[in-house]
DNA sequence: AACCAGGACACAA
DNA sequence: TTGTGTCATGGT
């Protein structure tokens, strides 16, 4: 009882909560973690299922329902439904890796270091490849919250439902290819996606119909991966590098959108002009082997300075 | 009330 | 190859 180590190496360990009344059963697990910023983590434009219930964040990862909060050994997750494997979350939050070594690949320069200070504990997760890669064609364009009010009206409409706990409002696991290859152009439309719902659609019955294969990425050099991903409809290089980042782990990646391109150019390259395969070209070059992340860090840093200065 | 949002795409030159 | 118009929607 108390206690349980999961794996040899794992920093996890269970701290499993019982109770007399079935009812009132939750399961608690604690991560071990330092320099994790959760709530950045969270916020930060990587996944859009997650709410802030003034104590809690709120969401669902595939099937499961969860609510999490950061203490004072690292993060604590409640879950409606008792588990007994925890992978589904500890590969989720990434808490093991030792963000310290991936700063310290980070190139020396004040830009970077700079934000790389004001975002300390910032993370990326890994994600579910086909929620985020319909996540991303559903972005293109759209502020996040706005993404955030579409991607909670698909997963009501045409997720499954998830188990909640006693007396908390529903919840659903995001569409599978199958649920949404179902439905007419206009049926997506008014989820409010607009000009994005063919792109949506096509590529859900890609996949549903077994024609696209979302497991290739994963064994694809970078550029082959993200030509792959390209393929298909409403997906450009910056989406393609996005899930490539945030759902294949593949931290090379470096997603440029109008926020890291003012980033790039204001910090970088103040008071110049510089043609976009150039920037490209410097992004693919000067970051390192987490480019990723460097990405992450300049993104969330001119997002939270916009917001602390208006 | 204009402006803009984690873009992609067809088409022009 | 690089530049422009278009595509919905609604938050700030």
């Amino acid at each position: 009882m108390g206690r349980t180590t999961i794996l040899p190496t794992s920093p996890a360990l269970i701290v499993a909560r019982h109770s007399n009344q079935p009812e009132a059963v939750f399961t608690g697990y604690r991560i071990e973690a330092r320099n994790y910023d959760l709530a950045a983590t969270l916020s930060s434009g990587q996944a859009f299922r997650w709410r802030w219930t003034g104590q809690h964040w709120e969401g669902v990862i595939g099937d499961h329902w969860v609510r999490l909060a950061s203490d004072p050994q690292g993060i604590v997750a409640e879950t409606a439904v008792p588990n007994r494997d925890w992978t589904w979350l500890t590969d989720y939050l990434q808490a093991c890796v030792n963000l310290e070594e991936i700063v310290a690949t980070f190139p020396d320069d004040a830009p970077l270091q700079g934000a790389a200070a004001a975002c300390r504990g910032l993370r990326l997760l890994r994600q579910e490849p086909w929620e985020c890669l319909a996540s991303f064609i559903l972005s293109s364009t759209k502020q996040i919250v706005q993404i955030q009010q579409v991607i909670a009206l698909l997963c009501s409409r045409y997720g499954s439902a998830v188990t909640v706990p006693a007396g908390h409002a529903p919840d659903f696991a995001f569409p599978r290819p199958e649920q949404l290859a179902g439905c007419s152009e206009s049926e997506l439309r008014d989820c409010r996606m607009g000009f994005r719902a063919p792109y949506l659609l096509t590529t859900a019955r890609l996949i549903a119909a077994g024609r696209f294969d979302l497991n290739l990425p994963y064994q694809l050099p970078l550029e082959a991966a993200r030509n792959h991903l390209m393929a298909l409809p409403g997906v450009g290089r910056k989406i393609a590098d996005c899930v490539l980042l945030f759902a294949y782990g593949r931290n090379e990646a470096f997603p440029v959108d109008v926020w890291v391109m003012r980033a790039i150019c204001e910090l970088y390259f103040p008071r110049r002009r510089i043609s976009r395969s150039k920037l490209l070209a410097f992004t693919e070059s000067h970051f390192g082997p987490f480019a990723g992340y460097a990405q992450q860090y300049l993104f969330h840093y001119m997002r939270v300075r916009r917001k602390s200065a208006t």
